[in-house]
DNA sequence: TTGAAAATATTGAATATTCAACAATTGAAG
DNA sequence: CTTCAATTGTTGAATATTCAATATTTTCAA
């Protein structure tokens, strides 16, 4: 008796193809309102880590934003070039830079914010809210059972 | 009356950065076990879509592996020098490339699914099966509706 | 207390991606 | 038909990311 024959899963039904192109759509819909701002969407994440107004490490930083330490130190360079963020040595363990948002940067973190705040809004109407705290919770119980 | 204050949302409840960790974390879990072969999870999207044995366009193949063309033609170069891939010119209609796979280009494919197979198992395990179709049913819609 | 290992952040070279310009072909309007 | 705009894919320069190596500071065991 033959095992049935597995028929080869299209790419289209992974897991992991399904979240990259989600990620990937809502991403390019996030990265176009926060053009307005001229502003990647990395940056707008570090400046809203930030805006507890806490100092954050770089290694912490960058696990918060999804970077890996080289790129966000590259990325955190820029920024500090245009003033919307700045380092100050840990006196706690000098090894460690503790990151701070600047007075400019909270201007500009509270414009982005309102942006992406009219783009979950953009998401509620056209896929609805049951939908998308369903979805919130699912990933949110994936991202845990990976840890 | 005051409206009440609209507590700041964190980062960390948009559905935008759920999306990019949930894709980086899986993303991240499949690239390991496809570097066992040696290829990054791009060049197993394309040798899947192209095993159908059908001649794919440039400008399809890189819509369906999510990649913008230049990146597309360049990673396709590496694919033609390891044999994985061939061009052919579209006969009816010049400007195009089809894409096909070759026989090397199969028996690497058939080992990177049993290796991508390995880990949706791996997340039904600890995802559960209930979540992870339902979870899949969600993605899907969100991208329907986000076009 | 000293010295080796670990943790933290940055740097520079190697690699990859993106943007804009280009070349070739097709389609379609006049 | 002819010409001009649109489509398709590639290229090269500019930009960004990553990997490995480095420097500094801390931790901790001997």
């Amino acid at each position: 008796m033959a095992k049935p024959t597995k028929t080869n899963t299209p790419i289209t039904e992974h897991l992991a193809y399904l979240l990259a192109q989600a990620n990937r759509e809502i991403n390019r819909q996030l990265e176009l309102r926060l053009s307005k701002e001229g502003v990647p969407v990395e940056q707008w994440r570090i400046l809203k880590v930030l805006s507890d107004g806490n100092g954050h490490s770089m290694g912490e930083l960058a696990e918060a934003v999804l970077l890996n330490h080289p790129t966000l130190t590259k990325m955190i360079d820029r920024m500090v070039s245009d003033t919307l963020v700045y380092r100050v040595q840990d006196p706690n363990d000098r090894r460690k830079v503790l990151m701070f948002i600047s007075d400019r940067g909270k201007v500009l973190c509270r414009k982005l914010n309102s942006l992406a705040v009219d783009q979950e809004e953009h998401i509620l109407e056209s896929y609805g809210d049951k939908s998308t705290s369903e979805l919130k919770r699912l990933l949110e119980s994936l991202i845990d059972s990976s840890n």
